[in-house]
DNA sequence: ACTTGTCATGTTATTTTATATCATGTATGT
DNA sequence: ACATACATGATATAAAATAACATGACAAGT
């Protein structure tokens, strides 16, 4: 399922979400990756598992449980939430796949395999989200929890806003 | 109303930014400060909002729609879920509370006033929340934003972790 | 005082998101 | 083949949030 066949040729540039770039391999080399990363770590990407991961990175966008779900009895799998809930919380717990906090919704990692803290970038038009990596630990936020003897341990970072595509639109 | 008739002088722990103050007081100041703000705004500040902020102020930590709900019932007040979220979305839109969204919970601001994007530190063992000022467009984020032509119109940032109490019992 | 318009409250019902639990199935190591 | 751990499937329920409609309070203008 080609999202948009004539894509640019080679503008595979960082942050994913709002560049135009070659999906198709892009979703072919992010399944190889985690595959490969699954293998390593001895963890077991099952079909239901890969079917998720598959749909989140063609999308390419927030989906949330139930859309999932759908798509999965579509798909012949199991159609009660469980079997979207647990996928997902494997390839959350996993980094292949992240939670949006704002949205209730799940979005595929652009940056597997690296451990990382991520900051997304959600338009609240198109719903598309960029993944850039945050260094939470630096910056503000960093020296108020030292200040305040915090210990942080796990961040969410969610900009809302418009991405380029809508603000141009928009005028 | 005072939730601890005989509170300890000056024991009342519970943590603004982990820190123990006078609660009784900062709870007083902080809704004087609410019902100032209303007035100046043009914004009416009925009892069920005024006993909701208070109860956030109260607590000093997140407290879901459904606690909330419960105190509402018990103080008198309708007992329906859109009493408390009406109550909670005038709140968070007049920044007088934030929702956590990691927990689908809310919490008093602190800083009540002044226009800002707020960064909240979320103990995962106690819940206690501390509330520190947000530089989102400065930091890693905003450049990564800029350099990807997105807008930042509002953020969240959660940072989870333990906060200086439950990190002294956890030795 | 009466009318009118706006905003707030209350209630019913429903939707959306997420878990708990138990039974069954499948892979893996011995 | 067996024991074990892990995955899936299905039923049921919980938790969080909203839609829709009726009623009530209140102020502004007449
Ligand atoms: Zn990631
Ligand atoms: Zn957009
Ligand atoms: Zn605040
Ligand atoms: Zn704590």
């Amino acid at each position: 399922m080609t999202s948009d066949p004539q894509s640019p040729p080679s503008d595979h540039t960082s942050p994913v979400g709002f560049r135009a770039h070659d999906h198709d391999s892009c979703v072919e080399t992010a399944l190889a990756a985690a595959e490969a990363q699954c293998k390593e770590r001895g963890l077991r990407m099952t079909p239901v598992r890969r079917k998720v991961l598959e749909m989140l990175l063609q999308e390419h966008r927030a989906m949330g449980a139930y859309a999932i779900l759908d798509r999965l009895r579509e798909a012949g799998f199991g159609s009660q939430p469980p079997v979207a809930y647990r996928a997902l919380e494997f390839l959350v717990k996993n980094e292949f796949a992240h939670k949006i906090e704002r949205l209730n919704a799940f979005v595929a990692c652009s940056h597997p395999g690296a451990a990382h803290s991520p900051a997304f970038m959600i338009c609240r038009k198109c719903d598309a989200v960029a993944e850039a990596m945050a260094a939470t630990a630096k910056g503000g936020l960093g020296a108020a929890a030292r200040a305040a003897g915090f210990e942080i341990e796990r961040a969410v970072v969610e900009a809302e806003g418009l991405c380029p595509d809508c603000t141009e639109k928009a005028q």
